[in-house]
DNA sequence: CTTTATTTCTATAGATCTATAGAATTCTGC
DNA sequence: GCAGAATTCTATAGATCTATAGAAATAAAG
């Protein structure tokens, strides 16, 4: 009873325990987990969650809060960043397949168990999740502006793009951790900006052209 | 007791009650979904539900098989035609995101949940997702000897990446039923083809290069 | 060392949920 | 309409799982 949540203690075992919750709803999802998984997965008994979590939803919106905040953070960072739109979206594929390496398993539970947390608390992870989306929708609409991106682009349509695509070669990532992350950054890249049809200007290496920003 | 498996009433019967499991599933999740739920999405109380399934994990099984089935027969269909990369591509991006439209949602259940499935069962699936995605890099493969696409172009790579877009916007698409399918699978064709970077050349409307086959 | 506060544990109520057995109903062919 | 087969229902055993209450253990303070 009466937990102090002001002390050490008490605030890094609750981290332990956000941790252990995203471990868990990561591979068994989150109606395919139980207390006691994640209790077990932290080295306590069930009931002691508790202590930490007034309920297993709560703990889901806690991980995917996690999840997604310091990856908000980081994008925010770039998109307020002095860079060209090339390396801006290099970046922005960097830090979010980086995310997917490093084990963020919280990410991976926004992604996919959101949608069971209550109304109210999944509308403010909303807005998290779309102020992520506006940013890279701005770093798109900058990038149409300074003549490195084509007028006739669907800005909205191409931020979804590159979200779907880290999405989807996060997951793959997940499951083979010997795929080379930087080559696949790199070709990510490569097709939002290229696609995949022949030119004749080769220039792959050195793209000087539309690259009028330092650094 | 004793199901006449010929019969064409339970046949029938099975087929509803495989769609209503991708129904329920869909929305729920798996471990999310009681036999209770898909029951009564069909109309018949939760016990009756055992007379066309083993368990629940066999309904899985047979959502996940039916979602990718005519899936896969349709790519074949795509794959031996004789038409140009552009339009195999497009027809690729159409049906899958068709399937979603038509709210295909054992598709959903296949991508989302087959992870669930033992061991045995989720290996012979993978066998026909596999084979969808070694049919698109075929596809592929054939652009670049037939100088569509650039030779430096990494055909598995291009593969994962369509079917990931496709089922990023396969999700928003589900979620958001006023969204232009047509428009997105424009967009969606034109951003791997010519990425987003801006081009002398404007080809947008009728790209007639590169273009040899018929129809 | 004693007292008090914090953290963890045990035990359990109460509400599921899956799967089965056998009864009741509906269908089919004659 | 009847007999047998096919389909659906009811009822329930047995195994979860969440959340709570209060006891036990550990840490902190005086």
């Amino acid at each position: 009873m009466s937990a102090n949540t002001e002390s050490q203690k008490y605030q890094q075992q609750r981290l332990q325990a956000i941790r252990s919750a995203a471990a868990v709803f990561a591979e068994k999802g989150f109606h395919g987990s139980s207390t006691r998984d994640i209790a077990e997965h932290m080295g306590i008994k069930q009931g002691s969650l508790y202590y930490y979590f007034k309920s297993k939803e709560e703990a889901l919106g806690e991980v995917c809060l996690f999840g997604i905040e310091d990856y908000v953070a980081h994008m925010k960072v770039i998109a307020a960043s002095d860079q060209s739109f090339e390396a801006k979206l290099m970046a922005t594929i960097t830090s979010h397949l980086s995310s997917y390496r490093e084990r963020n398993e919280a990410l991976k539970v926004y992604n996919d168990e959101r949608l069971y947390l209550p109304e109210e608390r999944r509308r403010n992870l909303k807005l998290l999740g779309s102020g992520y989306r506006q940013l890279l929708e701005e770093i798109f609409e900058e990038g149409v502006r300074s003549g490195a991106l084509r007028e006739s682009i669907d800005c909205h349509f191409a931020a979804q793009a590159v979200i779907g695509i880290c999405n989807a070669w996060g997951d793959i990532i997940v499951r083979d951790p010997d795929l080379d992350l930087f080559d696949i950054i790199q070709k990510c890249t490569d097709l939002l900006i290229n696609g995949f049809r022949e030119r004749r200007t080769i220039e792959r290496s050195n793209p000087s052209n539309n690259k009028t920003d330092r650094i």
